[in-house]
RNA sequence: GCUCCGAUAGUGUAGUCCGGCCAAUCAUAUUGCCCUCUCGAGGCAAUGACCGGGGUUCAAAUCCCCGUCGGAGCACCA
């Protein structure tokens, strides 16, 4: 049942009890606070949005949000949303070839495909052409002012003498802008605004600009003549027909100086949902692409995906799923003020997804090893999954000595019950095996924990976000495949990212594995 | 300094447009109890919020004003 999608699952009971599905149907609509409508829906034919990163690195948590969003919104309202890279500066923000399909990546981790793909490094010359029509309206003048001089006027509201060109002048030396024969800082096209508007950032604004560092695409390296944000993203909006653009605070203005834009071209700006920051509450790392990618540069970081770095890449490899990012960015909802994210609440969402198909093994960390005596069972055989005793039962053997996390040794005298294994009393540095049944447990007087055999066990580095964990496993987890969540008892669930050849007792049957890391058995922990 | 935004429990969110049904929703978190051979899951319960001050009104979380706090923009960054 549960391998049925949603869908058929749906139409199932559709068939076998139509009305207890329109009851659920019914409480679900009650129950979940999906994002608010999007403004002005009933008017378009299709809603049309557009995810617009810059491929300056792989995504971290907070960018989960705009494809969480925009895609929920494409699923309601059965609408259309593409990913543009606006990578329209080769120099400060300069793309990193590797991170248009690191984030493509992140993106399908998170369950979306987008409906298309564009590269706003491909589209100069519509944007040039554009640029060529607005000169023309009488909308744009080239300006040669340094870049001090024009703001001083522009803060006392002063036209710059560059502003009363003719079109045909402007137009010549747009041309020579597209042609390259500008240095850098020597000629920008402005968009001519209000020059008096009461908000200052709202005046005259650059729409492009001379950068002589060439595009790092081979596709885009000859152009030397740039847009700026504000005019190439309002240009692409609206020749793509974007119906809703959703974007962060810091582009609250930009709307205001595209529509300018848009007047001269006689247009209808999009209808626009501006949202706050989003800060994250677990990590030490400060969730910026280039802060992090500065850790990794500098080697504090192993990479994108390191457990300790706040990006999807380590979430993923932790064995988190996409949905349960997803959820909880929907749940942020698009208040324009900024939120925090509690990671408790990916770790909710995730743990309701996992914990029913998740086996259980035990891991010892720190182990102290204490010697068994009395003659306890040879192998022990908890179940796999305790609320799933069809799964069957692990194959534990004991030896003659065990291993305890430290938190969970005995007192002297004291009883403990090793879960699956039986009561022991700890007497005189040893475990005596006694005749308990579990009903000392269900008293209340025994406590429960895990433990390993001393011997068999396997070594096992379990990577946090808080730094490293070494431990040992029980041996049945040399036999797992990397990819394989786990749920170590009593420590929490993890992603098992590698097994090492050496671990398994039948290595030798087993085709060999060219990974140079084999020697060691590595998970990632997910959340407790 | 100029210009915009915003403010509901630890966190996020519903309600604010169209004032009363809000002594305020849901989730998460924390705590306690039940269950359980996990500190997981499940069940139950508790904790906890309308930024402050005025005004309008029979009635304000909701409308108005003033403050406070927070955020954003004023780039040849995105």
């Amino acid at each position: 049942m549960n391998d049925l999608s949603y869908e058929e699952k749906r139409e199932r009971l559709e068939e076998l009890a139509p009305e207890e599905l329109a009851e659920i149907e019914a409480e679900d609509e009650g129950d979940d606070h999906p994002l608010p409508d999007l403004p002005n829906a009933e008017a378009y034919d299709e809603i049309r949005m557009r995810c617009a990163p810059n491929p300056n690195g792989p995504w971290h948590v907070g960018h989960a949000r705009m494809p969480a969003v925009i895609g929920t919104y494409r699923d309601r309202y059965d609408g259309w949303f593409c990913v543009r890279f606006d990578d329209t500066d080769p120099e400060t923000k300069r793309p990193d070839l590797e991170a248009y399909d690191a984030i493509l990546d992140d993106l399908e981790y998170l369950g979306f495909e987008p409906d298309a793909v564009y590269r706003a490094s491909d589209r100069l010359e519509t944007y040039y052409d554009h640029a060529r029509e607005l000169i023309e309206l009488d909308g744009a003048y080239t300006c040669s002012c340094p870049g001090e001089e024009f703001s001083e006027l522009k803060n006392a509201g002063e036209p710059c003498p560059h502003r009363d060109k003719d079109a045909e002048t402007v137009l010549e030396e747009f041309e020579a802008m597209v042609d390259g024969e500008y240095d850098s800082g020597e000629m920008v096209l402005r968009v001519k605004t209000d020059i008096e508007h009461k908000n200052p950032a709202l005046r005259d604004f650059v729409a492009f600009r001379m950068i002589d560092t060439p595009h790092p695409r081979e596709e885009a390296n000859d152009y030397r003549c740039w847009p700026m944000l504000d005019f190439q993203s309002g240009i692409d909006d609206h020749l793509i027909g974007i119906t809703h653009i959703i974007r962060g605070i810091d582009l609250q203005d930009s709307a205001k100086k595209q529509r300018f834009v848009y007047d001269y071209f006689g247009w209808e700006y999009p209808e626009v949902v501006h949202w706050g920051h989003v800060q994250l509450d677990a990590y030490d790392v400060k969730m910026s692409t280039s802060t992090i990618a500065e850790l990794i540069e500098e080697g504090e970081l192993d990479g994108w995906d390191d457990p300790r770095a706040p990006t999807l890449k380590s979430l993923r490899r932790r064995g988190i799923r996409g949905e349960a990012i997803v959820d909880a960015m929907v749940d942020l909802g698009t208040s324009t003020s900024d939120v925090d994210l509690a990671m408790s609440s990916i770790y909710a969402n995730n743990r309701e997804l996992i914990d029913d198909e998740t086996d259980r093994r035990f891991m010892v960390r720190d182990g102290t090893e204490l010697p068994l005596g009395g003659s306890p069972p040879a192998e022990a055989n908890p179940p796999l999954h305790p609320d799933h005793e069809e799964r069957g039962v692990r194959e534990i053997p004991v030896g003659d000595a065990v291993l305890l996390e430290p938190d969970d040794l005995p007192d002297r005298e004291e009883r403990v019950w090793l879960k699956g294994l039986g009561c022991f009393r700890y007497t005189d540095g040893t475990l005596e095996h006694t005749d308990d049944d579990i009903d000392v447990v269900r008293e209340g007087d025994v406590d429960v924990v895990h433990w390993v055999p001393a011997s068999e066990s396997v070594p096992l580095r379990m990577r946090t976000p808080e730094g490293d964990v070494f431990g040992r496993a029980e041996p049945g987890v040399a036999d797992l495949e990397p990819d394989e969540l786990v749920q170590f008892e009593r420590v929490g669930f993890a992603r098992i990212d590698n097994v090492a050849q050496s671990a398994t007792d039948d290595s030798s049957n087993r085709r060999s594995r060219d990974r140079h890391e084999d020697e060691e058995t590595v998970a990632y922990y997910t959340h407790d």
